[in-house]
DNA sequence: TACATAATGTTATTTTATAACAATAAACTT
DNA sequence: AAGTTTATTGTTATAAAATAACATTATGTA
C-alpha cells in the first residue's frame, strides 16, 4: 500500500469526500486555501492517483471519482452507471464485466490491459 | 435514412477517409479548404453525427471515428479497443457485449440507453 | 407567399490540460 | 553525515478542446 504525498493526499481527500464526481478545476477551486495553486499541481496528482488505481476519470464529464471497488487497485478497470436525469454516476461492481472482457480480448487476440465503461441512463429512482 | 447536410457530409467523409480517430482542430484545418471556418461549424456537424450514430467519439483521446457497425444506427451504444503501443482503434462488434450489459442494466434496475466501452492493451501485431 | 424551423457563419470566450523550467524535499549511496 | 540522484512541488505561460451568443441564410410546409 503506497503513502500518498501531500498534494497526493490533498486532492484524494477532496475527491473521497465528495459525494459526485469533481472536475479538476472545481479541485483547484476547493484545494486553493490548502496552498496548491495552480493547475499543473491538481493534474500532477490526479495523474498518480489514477496510477495507483485510487480514482478514476469518467471521460465523458472529464470529472474525477474515487474508487467504490477494491479491484481496481489491481485491475485498474472501471465500469460506471451514469444516470441522464439526475447525473448520479456508480461504480459498478465489475468482476464480471473484467472476466468477461477479458475472454474478449483472448479472443480477438489482444493482450488485456484495463478497460473504461460508461453506461448510459436512467437509473432506478428517474425511470 | 437520414441525408446528411453540406457541412455534415464534409465533415462525415474526412473521419470516414482517415484509417484513425480524428480530432476536431485536425477537421477544421482539412475543412477550411471546404470553407468550413471555425469551430463550431465543425462541434455542430460531430454533434448531430454522434446522434445520428454515424461516428463515435472516442472519449479517451477526445477523437472522432466513424461507426463500423451498422447496429449503432440504432443503438447508438460502442466498444473500442485502442493498443497503447501503436494507437490502433477498432470497433468492436458489439452485439455480445451490449446483450450482456442490457441484462446487467436490468439487473441493476436502470433503464439502458447506451454505452462507451474503451478497451486498452496491446493489440495482436504489438504484443 | 409567409411563416416556422433548422442549419450556417462569425466573434469571442470558457473550459480543460500541458509545456517548460526553477526550487525543494525525499530516498539512496558511500 | 555529506553528496548524489530521483521524485515532488511551485510557478508562469500557453496550448488544446469546447461552447456561448447572436446574426444570417436556407429549407420545409401550411
Amino acid at each position: 500500500m503506497q503513502t500518498l504525498t501531500r498534494n497526493q493526499q490533498i486532492v484524494f481527500d477532496i475527491i473521497n469526500k465528495s459525494s459526485e464526481p469533481l472536475k479538476a478545476y472545481t479541485i483547484l477551486s476547493n484545494v486553493q486555501k490548502k496552498g496548491i495553486k495552480a493547475p499543473p499541481q491538481v493534474y500532477r496528482a490526479l495523474d498518480k492517483l489514477i496510477e495507483m488505481g485510487k480514482i478514476h476519470k469518467i471521460e465523458s464529464k472529464n470529472a474525477f471519482v474515487a474508487c467504490q471497488n477494491s479491484n481496481c487497485k489491481v485491475s485498474k478497470a472501471a465500469a460506471f452507471s451514469i444516470c441522464e436525469s439526475c447525473e448520479e454516476v456508480t461504480e459498478i461492481d465489475n468482476s464480471k464485466i473484467s472476466k468477461y472482457l477479458s475472454s474478449f480480448a483472448d479472443k480477438i487476440g489482444m493482450k488485456y490491459k484495463k478497460y473504461n465503461l460508461e453506461f448510459f441512463g436512467l437509473c432506478k429512482k428517474c425511470k
